[in-house]
DNA sequence: AGCACGCCGACT
DNA sequence: GTCGGCGTGCTC
């Protein structure tokens, strides 16, 4: 007789114990999928072990296979369980993020056609760095490992940040590849089954995508590439919240296949594992050096000018003007921040707001209509306020219509074009282009002249990422770069700045490291979040800092994390739902989760739903 | 997660 | 007396 360990998809660990019938007992194995009665529903659960004996009495039959063979491979099994103890979820539930929805609910069979041959020996897994400072160079290395892979008989995963730059990505593999190609992407669910299955069939020998592909049910897996590795794309936004980075060097150890992690201004954890030695690390340096960046000191120059809130210092307007007068091209970026696009009343100084989530509505200019962007609650722009009745209300957002408005006061012959999306960019349309964020994905373009304006607010941000993420913009902003870079910042000698100036990213990264150890963040520690939420304010404040207190009371030199704060979601309110969270750090994330898991154990949480999110953004 | 069980308040 | 609210606990 035979009995089955089985996992489910709920937030209870297991596995439960169900008894293979006789006629069942040559089509079940580890990693198959069955139909088996739970409480009075039928689930589908995923075997985890066959054993000869169970310790549990009234024992129930498991009713029917699901597929015709196992659906999960021994590898991807074991991943799971490292991901289910690193990003605080069931075993069911880590494997259940690693399959595509068209997967979940169907029967699949399984093939042993095979095109891609056994290897078990040759290559080991290590972790190489690239950094470049032009977003090409790196791709030559990429191609070559490629092939060094597949001449092995392995595979290869390719991860991009966006599906139009694994679009991008898989036309170019195309070119240079003739092995079978697939580029797994959420949406024709037909589509994506029939390429997840050629996939786990053996019939492909690389798989393109973004996050989600780090999961794509690859045999022989010989390397897997991340592009753009400090994108915040490869976060999951919804639990588990895993990090696509993280989830590949698991899998990596797992199937002994390397990691090529790629960016123009790695990320710190990348940088620090770098100087560790506990990766390897290029650096790309360009062959010649032909952009000269400015730092302009906004308050030098504004005790210099005249005019007391200008926009733009006076040494950026005549360069702007001479590279115009040159028939040059001018880029002036523009930090998100300021182009915040909220609708608010001059009359009341209302904001109009979200009425089940606290966050202010965002206008969207197409559609003339304010969105929520947690729960997409959406309403036409009014056209008077509803708390006085004035036909004040503005739109769009004040930094973008100043700078637009200045720029053409200043320059009243040039054409200026905003840009908000990049699929047809064309350079021939405007003198000068104003963007935001939106332009740092564009590739193959460059300017004249590129200028930073209102970069500070970037800077500024209550996130002990800022620095970071204003390094990443600056360092796309000098590729974009084909003479001048100019930069406006009220803190001249930031870190960000001065490395940017001296093309020297390690100038950056030195300090930045230096300081994040001071502080003891990441990369030095791992943060972690707990978040509770519930349909009344009160319940969530109460358990959170209930929670926290017992967090903190236990033995410092027992408890593997030390708590930090207990504090309001932010936002504190999505859907109707409040939000209160803790944040803790840790050395080890394992043992942090295994002891945080204990606590939440002793403690009753009606009426709350608690997640975690391990090394948020 | 979802569902039953059980213990209290309001009501045909 | 019963219907139904939600808090508690279990699922092989």
């Amino acid at each position: 007789v035979l009995f089955a360990k089985v996992v489910f998809a709920l937030a209870v660990e297991g596995p439960f114990d169900y008894l293979v019938p006789e006629d069942l007992e040559k089509k079940i194995e580890k990693g198959s999928r069955v139909l088996v009665p739970f409480q009075q529903r039928k689930l589908i659960g995923y075997v985890v072990e066959i054993s000869q004996k169970t310790q549990i009495k009234k024992i129930k039959p498991i009713l029917s296979v699901i597929d015709e063979g196992p659906l999960l491979s021994k590898n991807m099994l074991d991943l799971s369980r490292e991901f289910s103890k690193y990003y605080a979820c069931s075993l069911g539930q880590a494997i259940e993020s690693g399959l595509p929805e068209s997967i979940r609910d169907t029967r699949i069979k399984l093939t042993v056609r095979r095109l891609i041959k056994e290897n078990k020996n040759s290559s080991c897994g290590d972790i190489l760095l690239i950094q470049d400072r032009d977003k090409f160079s790196r791709w030559q290395i990429y191609k070559k490992e490629i092939n060094h892979v597949l001449s092995q008989g392995k595979s290869v995963i390719f991860l991009n940040t966006d599906l139009e730059a694994a679009k991008a990505c898989l036309e170019d593999l195309r070119k240079s590849f003739a092995c079978p190609i697939v580029f797994l992407q959420r949406g024709n669910l037909r589509q994506n089954r029939e390429d997840w299955l050629k996939v786990r069939n053996h019939q492909v020998n690389i798989v393109i995508g973004v996050r989600s592909a780090i999961f794509a049910p690859l045999h022989n897996l010989g390397l897997i590439i991340i592009d753009e590795e400090e994108s915040e794309n490869y976060k999951n936004d919804q639990t588990p919240h895993y990090h696509a980075r993280q989830v590949a060097f698991m899998r990596a150890k797992i199937e002994k296949a390397k990691v090529i992690l790629g960016s123009l201004s790695p990320s710190l954890e990348s940088m620090r594992l770098a100087q560790t030695k506990k990766i390897d690390y290029l650096f790309l340096q360009q062959a010649k050096q032909t952009v000269n960046v400015q730092i302009l000191d906004i308050r030098r120059e504004r005790r210099l000018s005249k005019t007391r809130n200008f926009i733009f210092c006076e040494s950026l307007v005549s360069a702007i003007q001479q590279t115009l007068n040159e028939k040059g091209k001018v880029l002036i970026f523009a930090s998100r921040r300021g182009f915040a696009t909220f609708a608010y009343c001059r009359n009341c100084g209302l904001i109009l707001q979200c009425p089940r989530c606290s966050v202010n509505l965002a206008y969207h200019f197409k559609e003339k209509a304010l969105r929520c962007r947690y729960c997409n609650y959406s309403i036409a722009s009014p056209a008077v306020c509803p708390q006085c009745n004035a036909s004040y209300i503005r739109y769009t957002g004040i930094g973008e219509e100043k700078i637009e408005s200045e720029l053409q006061r200043l320059m009243p012959v040039a054409k200026i074009n905003r840009i908000d999306k990049i699929g047809n960019f064309d350079v021939a349309c405007a003198d000068i282009f104003v963007s935001t964020q939106t332009i740092l994905k564009l590739k193959n373009v460059k300017f004249d002249l590129v200028a930073a304006i209102g970069i500070d607010t970037a800077l500024e941000r209550v996130d002990f990422r800022a620095a970071e993420k204003t390094f990443f913009i600056l360092s796309n902003l000098f590729c974009l770069s084909a003479k001048n870079l100019f930069i406006q910042t009220a803190l001249p000698t930031h870190h960000c700045f001065t490395a940017t100036a001296k093309n020297d990213p390690r100038l950056f990264y030195e300090k930045e490291l230096f300081i994040r150890k001071q502080a003891g963040f990441v990369p030095f520690s791992h943060f972690i979040i707990i978040k509770l939420r519930s349909r009344k304010e009160e319940k969530a404040k109460d358990a959170a800092k209930e929670l926290f207190s017992i967090l903190t009371a236990a033995e410092k030199e027992k408890r593997p994390f030390k708590p930090l704060s207990v504090s309001p979601g932010q936002p504190a309110k999505i859907r109707d739902n409040f939000y209160w969270q803790i944040l803790l750090k840790c050395r080890f994330v394992e043992k942090a989760i295994l002891s945080i898991k204990e606590t939440l154990k002793e403690i009753k949480h009606s009426g709350i739903i608690i997640t975690i999110d391990v090394d948020p953004l």
